[in-house]
DNA sequence: ATGAAAGCGCTAACAT
DNA sequence: ATGTTAGCGCTTTCAT
């Protein structure tokens, strides 16, 4: 077996020309039915494989789709990923990941490494973008999908859901429950999903006329021990009867210590997370939660950049509140 | 700013020959520090970013990374795509990413797609391959990573460990506490690191002149319901005082159901789990689990592409029995 | 239905 | 330290 066997070892092999291989192997239609078995045998005799960058060099798409997601840590985004890594494969395509961390920083240099690559398209995840970032983009001239947000100006589609409408819903409909006193529960970091979420918490609480409450945990924390650390904080303090936690894993966190110590959920104190985590379904009690269809918007994602619409498309897939035992007393 | 700035733009503007931005732009220290920067202010003003897919058909490496896992689904190779992800951006390589499903034809799809691309290197999860995957790995001749998984006969390198010795070593430790009826759950799947840790159990079983026994959950119910599921089945049948899980996952499914039908945890039953995720560690009882550092087994697989041994490494990362509270009566 | 020529954007090898 | 030439493996365009 040759090192590297090229289109022309196989048109040699063959015994046609280059250019109709090339045209078998992008099945463009214009070769004899003959011609193709031939094609196709030594294609197979020599184990060939198109060489992408070549063909993308000389004027074929790149088929290629670039994510960045902050983190391949939580289950959350591995699910965009999954439903890109889907996508792409169903048109395809390939998938290049990167993961920035939360840091825009990050984020600019992995941009910028994977546009060298020329993908058909990029997908973030969110609007907190540098300016560089935004400049190479648009330089670029390629679709943009943010994901897991609806950014008020969008750079280009966006696929997501109104963060802070779901956490209002939710709090406002734990206030009808006749919570009295629901506070906030996140890690310290700076990001606009969560503070989304946080406002929608606050939005609701005023408009009930409370006053709302934040409790925040060390941000090197994992979401886990978030969870639990927030606990300590919450001791012999004001009455509280309800956690809204800025995520899923915060609110297992904070669900499993109550059991470690014996606080009554929902009883003591009631439990809601955001993200709909499975796991979040299994617990005893289950836990409250904002669904966001995670899988559904990687997968649109790569849609939308294996055949890109002439319009920006703004799709708001919307959230399901879940309510489970964890808020049911 | 024009759509497509290319080595050939920056020379022109900054008045130097395009060899001597390749120059500049691979930093060979062979351009003068003033040329440097004039170059530099070009290379800023006309935001150029090499056409990586023109420079390596031109004879440099692809710097780029392909890696398939069976699935995004879990974290559990999400930690390991985490590892490959920094691993190659610290040697700033790109990832290509894909999921295989469990599904050999599926892995040898991706294969050939990921070949297209001409990566510097490729990373397979387990051994089970196509002969048509490893006919076109071998006639790639890039070097290969095997992980989560030390194959007799690796295709090149691999990073994983024993499933089968931790798993014996695991139930006899158990054994050894005192438990006298372990039965091993796992989904009904055809896998090898399944069935490794499965012989382990038996082994560990026969070595102490027990009968071993296996039950089966339906494939199509993902993890934690399959560990549901198992505990209808236990019913009323022989006693069984231990369910040592194929997964944590499977594990967490178990021992929720517990929690939801009042049997205790881990006195009228213990449960051990493999692969110690996160939320293991804070369940209520934790979850005595087998750990494996999926992380660094991508970070490891990333760095013997970046910079490929002579030799073939077979990297034993060994595992690490977690005793908790699920089996602590 | 098939082929020939040109060139995509870059780097290796060889100048100077 | 810098420039020139050639060509990587493919697809485009224009023949035939």
């Amino acid at each position: 077996m040759k090192t590297k066997v090229t289109l022309t070892d196989v048109a040699r092999h063959a015994g046609v020309s280059p250019m109709t291989v090339s045209r078998f192997m992008r099945s463009t239609n214009e070769v004899s039915v003959d011609t193709g078995e031939l094609i196709a045998r030594s294609v197979a005799e020599l184990g060939y494989i198109p060489d992408r960058a070549a063909g993308r060099l000389a004027g074929a798409s790149s088929r290629v789709i670039a994510a960045i997601v902050p983190t391949l840590e939580s289950s959350v985004f591995a699910e965009t990923i999954r439903g890109l890594s889907e996508g792409a494969e169903a048109a395809d395509f390939a998938l290049l990941v990167g993961q920035s961390d939360y840091d825009p920083a990050k984020e600019e240099r992995l941009v910028r490494t994977f546009l060298g690559w020329r993908p058909e398209g990029l997908v973030l995840v969110g609007s907190e973008h540098r300016r560089e970032t935004r400049r190479m983009i648009a330089a670029a001239s390629i679709p943009v999908v943010e994901v897991w947000d609806l950014p008020d100006v969008p750079i280009d589609h966006a696929v997501g859901f109104s963060n802070e409408a779901a956490s209002l819903e939710l709090t406002s409909g734990l206030l009808a429950q006749g919570y009295g006193a629901p506070v906030f529960v996140s890690r310290d970091v700076e990001q606009r999903r969560l503070s989304q979420r946080r406002s929608g918490y606050e939005r609701a609480m005023l408009a009930a006329g409370r006053e709302p409450r934040c409790l925040t945990a060390r941000a090197e924390l994992s979401p886990l021990a978030a969870g639990a650390a927030i606990l300590v904080e919450l001791g012999p303090q004001q009455p509280v009867d309800l956690l809204i936690c800025g995520s899923d894993l915060i609110a297992l966190g904070a669900l499993f210590e109550c059991q470690r110590r014996g606080i009554a959920v929902p009883y003591d104190v009631a439990i809601a997370g955001f993200g709909a985590i499975e796991v979040g379904g299994s617990t005893v009690p289950s836990l409250t939660t904002v669904s966001f269809d995670s899988y559904r918007s990687g997968r649109l994602a790569a849609e939308i950049i294996a055949e890109p619409p002439t319009e920006p498309r703004r799709l708001d897939l919307g959230y399901e509140i879940i309510w489970r035992e964890s808020t049911n007393r």
